[in-house]
DNA sequence: TTTGGTCATTGTAAATATTGAATGTTGTTC
DNA sequence: GAACAACATTCAATATTTACAATGACCAAA
């Protein structure tokens, strides 16, 4: 989150200070080493004593830590326990698990389960990490914009977005080959026909990636079941079949989540 | 965290606010249901229309999920995130793992890594569950009482704490099989001694739990690598020998990070 | 050792988030 | 189908937190 981003959110709402903390937890999260109070404020265009009082409150909620020696701040394990309350009770990633594990075995695939966050991003929230796959390292909590690759092109194909909407978000996208907004356009008509999308290369260079939606009510999708491999290796280990499988592994878990797809 | 907790945490913060989110997440994270905002409200003795801002807060920063149709909160995958990032730079988890993994394998035994928070609980942050072992099964993020099981006593035995201290930590614990607070001394005096700890089955019944402290700078220490297995599966694939590797391990480690073990 | 600068940390005036009652909304019971 | 009850939500007054400037602590360089 950017600065005026913040100050945006911090004026919108009635409880600026949990903003801050939120923003304090993420550029923590990203930054490589523990910060002083005030890097941290300069980073996010904070009163350094704002900022402290910030830190003290999330230091005695085991959020982030501190080092009394060097005053530097940093992520503290409290947030490992949140996480695995979370994951403890996500349907998706429970029933996607040994869905992923399987097709993954099958087919030699890195398989993620992806929950989507509108437009903004989805975040992977199940993965399967077989064979020998070391190029396509991804962890759990990885995040990616909503429209990449072809998780992206079900996003689009199934959610009922505007033109314009979709045109501006796909404009700031990096790919490593970006298709014309036309071409892709084309892509996600062809994924709504399918069920499913495919990314042959464009967001990784000689990366396959297929995605197929799932469906936790009616309306837009929630989640996506996906499967990386090198462009050769899932074209030997038969494309056609892990499409099929994937979007039948979709479908029973939109079932299974007492979801609904469109028709 | 009971409500008066909360409260003494809210007047004495200035930013009282984080106290609130970070309670709200913790009891979202403890619900096995999603929760509307009076039962939050009630359950942490907030007013319901604070509860709803802080509610709204923690939806914008994505920690927390709004089902619009039931009303419902409950966490969100965006906590995912933040703990990713913590993993992403944890020296100690990222160095106890092949040692988690090796020792696992040896000894056909549930390997943990956890971080000491002071005298109030440790977390799991690093883990490998090898072999058949389904009945022991933790997660990364697990909590438990600092002084409770092996690890326990080697917190207590290294940490110079004052006996009234302990004991009244020691009077609230759970175990299967309570041991009276002389045998436990007299077992963390021999912890001490021996540099590692065991827990013969008064934790959990018919399980043992070796543990050895790991320091990350002088003083007390900040994690501790534990091995646990049934007892007779323990015994059969060499106790001693265990108990030595993790103890050179737990040394090893506490060389890598830096830290520097007692005498 | 001294000096300069950076940083974390504290008091205080002003802005504003919290509160508790009032309003709208939903689902349930008779 | 109507009335009720529980709930989520809004609104205006005030107790609180935020921001700013000033202080104190620390480190580095001379």
């Amino acid at each position: 989150m950017t600065d005026t981003a913040l100050s945006k959110a911090v004026e919108s709402s009635k409880a600026p200070a949990i903003s801050r903390a939120a923003a304090v937890l993420r550029l923590l999260g990203k930054s490589e080493t523990p910060l002083g109070v005030q890097a941290i404020a300069r980073e996010l265009g904070l009163v350094p004593s704002t900022c402290l009082y910030v830190l003290r409150a999330l230091v005695a909620e085991e959020l982030v830590a501190f080092d009394a020696d060097t005053k530097r701040y940093a992520l503290e394990a409290g947030v490992l326990t949140l996480a695995r309350q979370w994951l403890r009770r996500n349907q998706f990633s429970d029933l996607a698990q040994p869905m992923l594990d399987r097709l993954g075995q099958s087919f030699d695939a890195t398989m993620l389960g992806v929950q989507i966050v509108g437009l903004d991003h989805m975040i992977v929230v199940a993965l399967s990490q077989s064979g020998q796959n070391f190029q396509l390292r991804t962890q759990i909590g990885s995040r990616f914009p909503a429209l990449i690759s072809a998780t992206g092109r079900c996003i689009a194909a199934f959610g009922d977005y505007e033109d314009a909407e979709l045109e501006a978000r796909f404009k700031v996208l990096r790919w490593d080959e970006a298709p014309s907004f036309e071409e892709w356009k084309a892509q996600v008509r062809e994924a709504r026909r399918q069920g499913f999308a495919v990314d042959a290369g464009n967001y990784i260079s000689g990366v396959t990636v297929v995605a197929a939606p799932v469906w936790k009510t009616r309306g837009r999708p929630s989640h996506a079941l996906v499967a990386l491999g090198i462009g050769g290796a899932l074209k030997r280990a038969g494309l056609p079949e892990l499409e099929q499988d994937l979007l039948g592994a979709a479908r029973t878990l939109t079932q299974q989540m007492g979801g609904e797809a469109p028709n």
